[in-house]
DNA sequence: TCTGGGGTCCTAGGACCC
DNA sequence: TCTGGGGTCCTAGGACCC
């Protein structure tokens, strides 16, 4: 059996940890410069606040409404993450974490599932202080349903028996089925597959010719068949650093120093997962919302001799495919860099050409880089290709404290 | 005025081989 | 010169997820 917890309005959540005046009013969490609506409080989504709607359309209303609006605050949400993780490796098997708020995990035979789930939901309360809602199915996308359903009802949902399965797959459009997206579901209307009681009976060779594999995947779990297993904590395959910009940028210089701090932040995330990679991919693109300038979209593959994680390289690389597919003239709001072909530290091939004292030697460079910078403080040392000067190119006007990761965003108890 | 960021998997098609 | 069948590897792009 599989359980999916997921963590309930979990940006919303983090901040209330530490706000709890953010209690009972509509909440909302905001992309990079403040764009979209990326969480949304109860008390939001009752406004009508949709997921990934544009802030500017919905903020009078919002604000009407008393509402409190947060720019993304991702330090404090990847560190309260990393504790709810860590309470769910201790209680339960094989967890794979599926992303920032949820996680999937198998649980043992024989047990009473609903009384585990809910006690170790009153640990999590207690001890975090986030709550989640839990899915218990014999598949991961009965997971996904029971899930949402227990988000609305009593938190635990256990879904298990046919006649129930298809009792609630008639109550669910296609579209909100895992695995069925925007572009599929119209197609599946046509051919007479509004819900997901009739995907689910649907013939699984006949949509699979049509859709691909996924699709016959998804139905088998719909009847209770495990076709997606648990999977293993694999390093990442690649890697991404990319953002918009608060403003547009025309110069090459700028543009060049605002990427290094992209491959600057990749390659962080790279040797920290013990990991090497052999390509990078640089892009740019113009404000597609912007009709007044030439559009622009272009991305350049640059290959490197052996893997590596050195920045410095990277950081070269960077340049060469950037000078490739700069063009002048071109107002650049958003740009950013791929990291691929990752492999693993310890198991690589060796180039033949490729001195092996020279190799431990960069090794130890860059773990003194690291080693400094976590020691000392971010930023202590960079690359002199990166923006020394150029620090503010995203707003993040209503962002709270670092609570849990900065000395100086501690929150204060007055007693 | 203001429209996010970071991933995975699958498939089709080209290049190449016998 | 054309024909047929069988295969691998790689890449770009689409679709999906949160």
């Amino acid at each position: 059996m599989f359980a999916l917890i997921d963590c309930d309005n979990f940006f919303v959540s983090c901040e209330r940890i530490f706000q709890p005046a953010l209690k009972n009013r509509p909440v909302v969490v905001l992309s990079n410069n403040d764009g979209c609506v990326v969480a949304r409080s109860y008390e939001a989504k009752a406004l009508g606040i949709g997921m990934a709607v544009p802030f500017f359309k919905v903020e009078r209303l919002f604000s009407a409404n008393n509402g409190i609006a947060l720019s993304s605050n991702y330090e404090l949400y990847a560190d309260i993450s990393k504790r709810v993780m860590q309470l769910i490796r201790e209680e339960f098997q094989n967890l794979e974490i599926y992303s920032i708020d949820e996680a999937f995990v198998r649980l043992p035979d024989n047990i009473d599932y609903e009384t585990l789930c809910r006690s170790f939901r009153n640990k999590l309360l207690q001890y975090i202080g986030i709550s989640v809602s839990i899915g218990i199915a014999p598949t991961k996308t009965l997971c996904k349903i029971a899930g949402e359903y227990a988000k609305k009802h009593d938190k635990i949902y256990f879904l298990n028996q046919m006649p129930q399965i298809s009792e609630l797959l008639k109550k669910i459009e296609v579209i909100d089925i895992w695995g069925v997206g925007r572009h599929t579901a119209p197609k599946l209307k046509f051919m007479g597959i509004f819900t997901g009681e009739d995907l689910r009976t649907a013939p699984p060779k006949m949509l699979r010719k049509a859709f691909g594999i996924g699709m016959e995947k998804t139905i088998m779990e719909l009847n209770g068949l495990p076709c997606l297993e648990a999977e293993s904590e694999e390093p990442q395959q690649s890697i991404i650093s990319s953002r918009t910009f608060e403003y547009e940028i025309k110069d090459y210089n700028v543009l060049k120093q605002i990427i290094a701090e992209f491959v600057d932040s990749a390659c962080q995330r790279l040797r920290k997962q013990e990991s090497l990679a052999q390509s990078i991919i640089v892009s740019v693109s113009t404000n597609r919302f912007n009709h007044t300038h030439e559009q622009y979209y272009n991305s350049a593959l640059i290959n490197l001799e052996s893997p590596t994680n050195n920045t410095a390289k990277f950081l070269q690389a960077m340049d060469k495919g950037l000078k490739q597919i700069f063009r002048n003239g071109i107002f650049y709001k958003r740009a950013g860099i791929t990291l691929l072909h990752v492999s693993n530290l310890h198991t690589i091939q060796p180039d033949l050409l490729d001195k092996e004292e020279n190799r431990g030697k960069e090794q130890n460079l860059m773990k003194a880089f690291d080693a400094i910078n976590r020691k000392m403080g971010r930023k202590s040392i960079y690359f002199g290709a990166q923006a020394g000067g150029i620090k503010h190119y995203i707003r993040r006007e209503f962002k709270s404290a670092s609570y849990t990761t900065s000395w100086s965003g501690l929150a204060i108890a007055h007693a």
